[in-house]
DNA sequence: AGATAACCGAGACGGTACGTCATGTCTTAAT
DNA sequence: ATTAAGACATGACGTACCGTCTCGGTTATCT
C-alpha cells in the first residue's frame, strides 16, 4: 500500500465525491450511503475514494465540514450583556436545529459515526462540535469577567451543563425539544453558575 | 408471512441466541456482530432468529436486558437525607461504568442502535435507561418534599441536568470522566435546584 | 470454507448457468466471458457459481459437455472394411469442424483453458477429446485384426499420427485445413502403419 | 494518437521491459504477468510500454525472441546422410525441451497467446516456430534428393507428421514424452515417407 | 546557445471484474 | 409446527489491473 501523492490529486473529483456523499445522505439517509453509490453519483472510480479516504464515514464528515458552512465562519455568541438572553437565543437555535429533519439527519449520522469509529472521534469532535463549545465557553468567560458567573466555576463543565441536557433529550427522545425547554435549561444553568 | 405461535417457541434456542449475541459483542465488538455469527455460535438456524426478532439490534437489546441484570432488580437511589452525598454516589458509579471497557462497549452499542433504528428507541429508552432516570427523579421528589429542592423545579429537566453532561462528555470524549467531575456536576445541580 | 451439500443443489440454477455460459461464449467470445456476466444472464447470484465451480473455465467445460452433445452419444467410427475410406471420412469431418467458426471458437476456448489451468487438463482431455481418440484407436485395432495394420504398431501413436498434424496445423495456422489435406494425411498414416 | 518516433526510443527502457517480462514469467508464471508488474519491475512508466507494444502478449513474445536465443542462430538440422538418425536426434531434443519445466512454461505461454490473440499469430508462428519447421523441411528435401523420401511427398505435411504428434501429446498430456516415443515417431514417419 | 519538441518516470484517473461477506427468503428433513 | 441446516438472489465490500491521462524532468534535435 503506497501512499498517494496529494499534489496530483484531482480537485474536481474531490468536490464531486463530497457533493455526492452529502446529497445522498440528504436524499436517502446515512444508512443507505455506500461507497459504490457515492462513486456512481460522482462519476468517479471507487478506487479514487479509497485512495483518499479511509472509510465512508471519513468522506461524510469531510463532506459535512466542507458543505455545511465550513470552518471559516464566525461562531461567536452574541454578547448583549444579558447573559440569560444570549444563552436563551443560542439554546433555542440549537433546539430548532434538532427539530429540522434535514439537520437532524446530519447530526444523527455524525453521532453514529462517532460511536462506530473511534478514530473518527477527534475529527468530528474538534472540527464540528468543538468550535461551538469553545465559542460558548468564551461567552461564559466574558460573563465571568462581568461578575455574572462565579469566578471559580469550571467553564468546561458549565458548557456541558447547557448542552448536555439538550443532547441527552435529543438522543433518548425522552421528551420534545421546545423553546420553553431551552429557557428552563438556561434558568437552571444561571442558578448553578451564579456567584456565591 | 404468518405470525408464529409463541407457545411452541423453543426456550432453549431463545437463550442460546441471546447468550451468543451477548458474548459475541463482548468478544469481537458490536460492529462484527452478524445474524449469521449469532446463529452459528448458538447452533441455531438463521430463520429462528428472523422469526422472533425484527433485527439484530432487537436481539442485542433483549440480550442486554436479560443478561445484564435484567429488569427485576431494585434501581432506587439511596436516601440518606443528604441529597448531595446520595447524588455523588450515583454519578460516581455512572462514571465508573463508562470507564469499564466492557460496560462502555455495551453502552456504545446500545446508543448506536438508538441512532440507527428509530423503532428501537422506545425499547431501549424505556427499558434500559428509563428506570434509572425514573429512580433518580424519585429521589429528587423526596428531596423536594424535604425542602432541599425548589418546589416548582421541573424534575425531568433536573434529571437531565445531572446525566446530560456526563453523557455529553462520554459521547464526545471532550475530557476524562472522573469522580471529581461527578462531584462538580452534583454541586452545580444542587446550585441550580436549591429553593429560592 | 465449508463444502456445500449437493443434495440441496438447485438443478434449475445449474442449467441456467451452463446455458448462459455457453451462449455467452457463442455470442461474445471466450475472452469476454466473466463470472459476473454468466450470473447476470442466468439470473443467479455470483456465489451460486462460486459455490459449485472453481473457475469460469470449469463452468465452461461443463457447459460444453452438457450442451455440445454430451457424453451419452456413440462416437465410434464407421467400419466398412476399407480403413482408408473410413479414416478419410473422419478426418474430413474434423477439418470441417475446425472450419466452422462456431465450433472453432469452442475448440479455441477449450484449448486455452487446457493451457491456462493444469487442473482442468484431466477433465477436458478425458471427457471431451479422449472418447474420440479412443474410438479411433478401436477402429485401428479392428484394422489390425484384419491385417491392414502392422500387428506390432503402437496404436496410441498411430492415433496421434492422424490427429497430431491437423491439430498442429490448426493451432499454428501454418496452412489451410482442406479435405485434400485430410486425404494426404490418411495416405501418409496408412503408409506408416502398413504391415511389413 | 500520434505514432511515436522510434529514433528517440530509449533502448535502455526497452531492454529493461523485455528482461522484466521474461523474468516475471519465469518466476511467477504467465498468468500473473501484468503490464503494471512489468513496468514496476523495469522501473518504467506504464505509458512507455503502451507506447511501443500493443499488448502484454506482444511484449512477452518479443522478450522470448530477444532473450531465448534470438533469431541469429543456426537452426539447421544435422545431415549425416542417415535421415532416421538425424530426425531422432531432433525429436529427442524437442521432447527434452518439453520436459524442461522452464522451457515448458515458455512454450505454454506462447501457445496461450497464440490462442488468445489472433493478431499475434503471424508473429509467433513465423518467428518462433517457423524457422524450426523450415529447417526440418530443408533436411527432408535433402533426403528427397538422396532418394530416401518419396519424390512426390508433400514436405509441409511431412514436417507436421513429425511434430504434430509430439505437439498433440504435449498439449493434451495423454502420455509421457520420452525418447522412445520420439524414436517410434521417426520410424512411423520414415515408413510414411519412403519411396514407393 | 536557446528553444522546443519528444520521450521518459511516475502515478492518478474512470472503469470492469474479481472473489468474499452478510442480508433476508426459501426449502428440506428431523423431531 | 418449529427447528437446524444451508442454498438462494441480491448487493456492497475492498482489491487488482486495465488503458488513458496529466505532470515535471530529462534528452536531443532544430533553429
Amino acid at each position: 500500500m503506497k501512499t498517494p501523492n496529494p499534489a496530483r490529486r484531482s480537485e474536481q473529483s474531490r468536490r464531486a465525491i463530497l457533493t455526492a456523499a452529502f446529497d445522498l445522505v440528504a436524499e436517502t439517509g446515512y444508512a443507505k450511503l455506500t461507497i459504490e453509490a457515492i462513486a456512481a453519483r460522482a462519476g468517479v472510480g471507487k478506487q479514487t475514494i479509497y485512495r483518499w479516504w479511509p472509510s465512508k464515514g471519513a468522506v461524510f464528515v469531510e463532506a459535512v465540514l466542507s458543505m455545511g458552512g465550513g470552518e471559516g465562519q464566525d461562531l461567536s455568541l452574541p454578547d448583549t450583556g444579558d447573559l440569560g438572553a444570549d444563552l436563551r437565543q443560542v439554546l433555542r437555535a440549537i433546539v430548532d436545529e434538532y427539530n429540522d429533519p434535514r439537520l437532524e439527519a446530519m447530526s444523527r449520522a455524525l453521532n453514529l459515526e462517532l460511536l462506530q469509529d473511534p478514530s473518527m472521534n477527534t475529527e468530528i469532535t474538534e472540527r464540528v462540535m468543538g468550535p461551538h463549545l469553545e465559542a460558548t465557553k468564551e461567552r461564559l468567560r466574558s460573563a465571568q469577567r462581568a461578575g455574572q458567573v462565579a469566578a471559580d466555576a469550571d467553564l468546561d463543565v458549565a458548557v456541558e451543563l447547557l448542552y448536555g441536557p439538550v443532547y441527552h433529550r435529543w438522543m433518548l427522545r425522552t421528551a420534545p425539544l421546545t423553546h420553553a425547554y431551552a429557557d428552563t435549561l438556561v434558568e437552571f444553568a444561571l442558578g448553578a453558575l451564579r456567584p456565591a
